[in-house]
RNA sequence: CGCGGGGUGGAGCAGUCUGGAAGCUCGUCGGGCUCAUAACCCGAAGGUCGCAAGUUCAAAUCUUGCCCCCGCAACCA
C-alpha cells in the first residue's frame, strides 16, 4: 500500500498496441496523454496503477511473420520492443506492462474461455456466410457488393466455419441499465447515444470468440483446433495481467485494483469496450470499470513535408528534431476533447517556438538574468507590496483548482492551457513592474527584490504544476531556479520560496527557438530515401518549378533491375471500396495485367481506355483496396499533386521495352 | 443510401447538447519596452459562422434539403 496516498486507488489503462508494426505517432498519442493523467493523479494524491502493453495475436501477424521468414513469436518480440522503446522514450510512468503472448495471460484467458463455455454463456456454433478464398473473409448476403465480394470483387461461395460464440444477448439489458444509471461511463457523452442506437437497442449479436482459420492465438483448450478470437484474448488483459484467477484464486493487486477507474482507448474500439468488455465482465460476475474514455484521433496535417514523401510521422522521428517535452506538450495539448487533431511539423514548430521558447523558456531565463544581473541571484522577499502584485498571486494560486478540474473531465488539454496562462500572466507582470526602471534608483531596490521574488515563486508554482505533462522540464526550471517542487497541497498558497536562496549563474535556455527551414531540412535528412519514382526528378530539372528532394546515386545495375515497357490500357474501373483508385487491363506485349493506382481524381475510367502508358512491370504483385495490383503506372507529379500519366512520345507498340 | 468526423476572420481550433451581443492560440499590421531566446507587453485590422429554406421576438446553435472536404490501419505500387 501506498501510505502517502490520501486519496485511494486508480487504476488506469491504455489500449494494448497490435504488434503489426512500429506505432505512427497517432498510436503514440494514446500512451502520453495517459501517462500525463496517472502522473496528475499521483501528484493529487491517488496511489497510481497505470497499465499499458501490447496485443500480439492473430492472422495478420501471422501472415506479417511468415513474409517475414520469421515466427510470430520473433516477430512480435521484436515490435513489442519498438513499442516499449518508444513508450519509454516518451517517459511513461507505466506500472506494468502485458504482453498477450506473456504465459500468465494466456493461461488465464484459456480459463476464461473454459469457464464461460462451462457455465452456457459461449457455445459452439458455426460461421455461416459467402465465403471469398483470396481474402480469406466472410460475408453476410447484405454485404456483399453485386452478389461479390466486397473487397476484391471476385467470386464468392457459400461456406460454413465452426466457430464458438458469446450469447451477448443474454446481457444486453443489464448493460443498457448500466448505461443508463451511470451518465459519467462512455465519454466523451456524445458515443454513448451512438452505441445505444446502433448496437444495443436494436439488439446485440452473438460474438464470434474463436477462429480455426489462422494459429497464431490462444488455443481453446478443450477444442485446440480453436485459437481464441480477438477480444476475448485482447481486453482481458486489464484482469490478467494484475493477477485476475478464473478459479477464484486471484491475487491482492487485483483485489485491491479492480475495478479500473479509466479505460482511456482510442474511438475506433469503443464499441468494444463499453459493450463487450463489460459484458464479459458480467459473465464473469465482476464490476465494470468506471469509466472509458475513447480519444479522438491525431491525423497527419498536410503541411508542405508530406506531398513530396508520404511519409508517416514516428515519435523517435519528433523528439529527435523537437525533444521529448516539446512532443509531449504539443500532443496533449493540441488535441482537443472530442474532435480529431492535426499534427505536423510545422504545426510542432510554431506550437513549440510560441509557447515553449517565447512564454515560457525566455520568461525562466529573463527572470533568472535579472536576478543575477540586480542582485547577485539572491532572490529575497522584502515584502514591499504593490497592488498590482494581487492580480498576478490570484491567477497563480487559482490555477491549481482550474487546472484539477479540467483534469477531473480529461479535458488534458485545456488544463495544459490554463498552466500557460499563468506564465503568460508572469510575463505580463514583468512588463507591469518593470523591473529595469526598479533598478535604476537604490531606493527601489527592495521592492525590485519583492518583484523577483513574486515571479520565482509564480515560476516555481507553475513548473509544480507542469511536472505531469513536461516532468524533464518541470525539473529543468526548478533546478535552475534552485526551488523545491511545491507540493499538490500547497499549490493554492503563495510564498514557498526560501528568502535569500540563490538562483543559478548560468541559466541554460530551455528551447531554442526553431525555423521551420531547418525543421524541414532535418527531416529530409532523416528520409534520404523514399522510395519514390525516378522520373519525377526529370521533370522536375525540365519545368523551372520544382525541386524534390535527391537520391542517393544508384548503379546502372540498380536501374536494369527494373522492367519497364509500354502497356496499353484495354480496360478500366473504380474500385469500390476506395475513392483514389482505378483499377485497369493492361496489355503488355501477349500478356494482360491488372494494375491499381491512385489516380482516380486525375483520370475518369473511360479516359484511361485506350492510353498507350508506362508500366513498372516486375513491380512485386500487391493488394490495393482488397484488389491485387500486378505492376505500376508511371506518373508525374506536380507541387499541387496533380498527376499525369506518362505517356511515349511517339506512337509505339504494346509490350515495348522502355530502357 | 458501408461507417465515421468535419466545413466559424490567413492557419489551427472553442462555442452547437441547455438558441439571446462571434471567442481562443498562432500569424499580420501599428505602438510600447529593452531584463530576456528578433523575446516580452499593449492596440488594431480581418469572419455572408459551407449553401438554401423553415421554426422563433431572437439561430453558428433547433428542423429539412443540398454542396464540399477528410479518415476507415499497415510502405495508395
Amino acid at each position: 500500500m501506498c501510505t502517502e496516498c490520501k486519496k485511494g486507488k486508480y487504476y488506469m489503462t491504455t489500449a494494448i498496441a497490435y504488434t503489426s508494426g512500429k506505432p505512427h505517432i497517432g498510436n503514440t498519442y494514446e500512451i502520453v496523454l495517459a501517462d500525463s493523467i496517472a502522473r496528475f493523479k499521483r501528484q493529487e494524491g491517488y496511489d497510481v496503477y497505470f497499465q499499458t502493453g501490447t496485443d500480439e495475436h492473430g492472422q495478420k501477424i501471422q501472415i506479417k511473420a511468415e513474409d517475414a521468414g520469421i515466427t510470430p513469436k520473433e516477430y512480435v518480440d521484436n515490435v513489442a520492443g519498438i513499442v516499449k522503446d518508444i513508450w519509454d522514450m516518451m517517459h511513461s510512468s507505466y506500472d506494468s506492462f502485458v504482453r498477450t503472448t506473456d504465459k500468465d495471460h494466456e493461461q488465464q484467458v484459456a480459463k476464461i474461455f473454459k469457464k464461460l463455455y462451462d457455465q452456457g454463456d459461449i457455445y459452439k456454433g458455426a460461421y455461416e456466410g459467402m465465403y471469398c478464398t483470396p481474402c480469406e473473409s466472410f460475408w453476410t448476403e447484405s454485404q456483399l457488393a453485386d452478389g461479390k465480394c466486397p473487397d476484391c470483387g471476385r467470386e464468392v461461395q457459400p461456406a460454413r466455419e465452426e466457430a464458438y460464440f458469446f450469447k451477448m444477448s443474454k446481457y444486453a439489458d443489464r448493460l443498457i441499465e448500466h448505461i443508463n444509471t451511470h451518465p459519467d461511463f462512455i465519454q466523451p457523452v456524445s458515443r454513448k447515444n451512438e452505441m445505444m442506437n446502433n448496437f444495443l437497442l436494436p439488439g446485440l449479436q452473438d460474438l464470434c470468440v474463436s477462429r480455426t482459420s489462422f494459429r497464431w492465438g490462444i488455443p481453446v483448450d478443450f477444442d485446440p483446433k480453436h485459437v481464441v478470437y480477438v477480444w476475448l484474448d485482447a481486453l482481458t488483459n486489464y484482469i490478467t495481467k494484475i493477477g485476475y484467477d478464473a478459479d477464484g484464486n486471484s491475487s491482492e493487486l487485483f483485489r485491491k485494483n479492480w475495478p479500473a477507474e479509466l479505460h482511456l482507448i482510442g474511438k475506433d474500439i469503443i464499441r468494444f469496450h463499453t459493450i463487450y468488455w463489460p459484458i464479459f465482465l458480467m459473465a464473469l460476475d465482476l464490476p465494470l470499470p468506471k469509466q472509458i474514455f475513447g480519444h479522438p484521433w491525431l491525423l497527419q496535417g498536410d503541411g508542405k513535408m508530406s506531398k513530396s514523401k508520404g511519409n508517416v510521422m514516428y515519435a523517435d522521428e519528433l523528439v529527435e528534431v523537437f525533444g521529448v517535452d516539446a512532443v509531449r506538450y504539443f500532443l496533449l495539448h493540441e488535441m482537443p476533447f472530442d474532435n480529431d487533431g492535426l499534427i505536423s511539423w510545422e504545426l510542432v514548430t510554431e506550437r513549440r517556438n510560441s509557447d515553449l521558447a517565447n512564454t515560457l523558456g525566455n520568461l525562466v531565463n529573463r527572470t533568472i538574468s535579472m536576478s543575477n544581473k540586480y542582485f547577485g541571484g539572491e532572490v529575497t522577499n522584502q515584502n514591499i507590496t504593490d497592488s498590482m502584485d494581487e492580480d498576478l498571486k490570484k491567477t497563480v494560486t487559482n490555477a491549481v483548482s482550474i487546472v484539477t478540474a479540467k483534469m477531473d473531465q480529461l479535458r488534458v488539454a485545456d488544463a495544459l492551457t490554463e498552466i500557460l496562462n499563468l506564465f503568460k500572466r508572469c510575463n505580463k507582470y514583468i512588463d507591469e513592474t518593470t523591473p529595469w526602471i526598479l533598478a535604476k534608483n537604490e531606493e527601489d531596490k527592495p521592492r525590485l527584490a519583492t518583484v523577483l521574488y513574486n515571479l520565482v515563486e509564480s515560476i516555481s508554482i507553475g513548473a509544480s504544476l507542469l511536472k505531469s505533462f513536461m516532468p524533464e522540464t518541470s525539473q529543468k526550471i526548478l533546478a535552475q531556479l534552485h526551488a523545491d517542487e511545491v507540493p499538490y497541497e500547497e499549490l493554492a498558497t503563495f510564498g514557498h520560496y526560501a528568502s535569500g536562496t540563490k538562483v543559478t549563474d548560468q541559466p541554460e535556455i530551455l528551447f531554442e527557438r526553431m525555423k521551420i527551414e531547418d525543421v524541414i531540412a532535418k527531416v529530409e535528412e532523416m528520409h534520404p530515401d523514399t522510395g519514390e519514382e525516378a522520373q519525377e526528378a526529370q521533370e522536375a530539372a525540365r519545368e523551372p518549378g520544382i525541386d524534390i528532394e535527391a537520391k542517393d546515386e544508384i548503379t546502372y545495375d540498380d536501374f536494369m533491375k527494373m522492367q519497364f515497357q509500354v502497356g496499353e490500357i484495354i480496360a478500366c474501373e473504380t474500385v469500390p471500396k476506395s475513392k483514389k483508385l482505378l483499377c485497369s487491363q493492361v496489355r503488355i506485349g501477349s500478356q494482360v495485367k491488372q494494375i491499381v493506382s491512385g489516380i482516380q481524381k486525375h483520370y475518369s475510367p473511360e479516359e484511361m481506355v485506350g492510353k498507350k502508358v508506362m508500366v513498372l512491370v516486375n513491380l512485386k504483385p500487391a493488394k490495393l483496396a482488397g484488389v491485387l495490383s500486378e505492376g505500376m503506372l508511371l506518373c508525374a507529379e506536380n507541387e499541387k499533386g496533380e498527376l499525369s500519366l506518362v505517356v511515349p512520345e511517339k506512337d509505339m507498340p504494346s509490350g515495348a521495352e522502355i530502357c
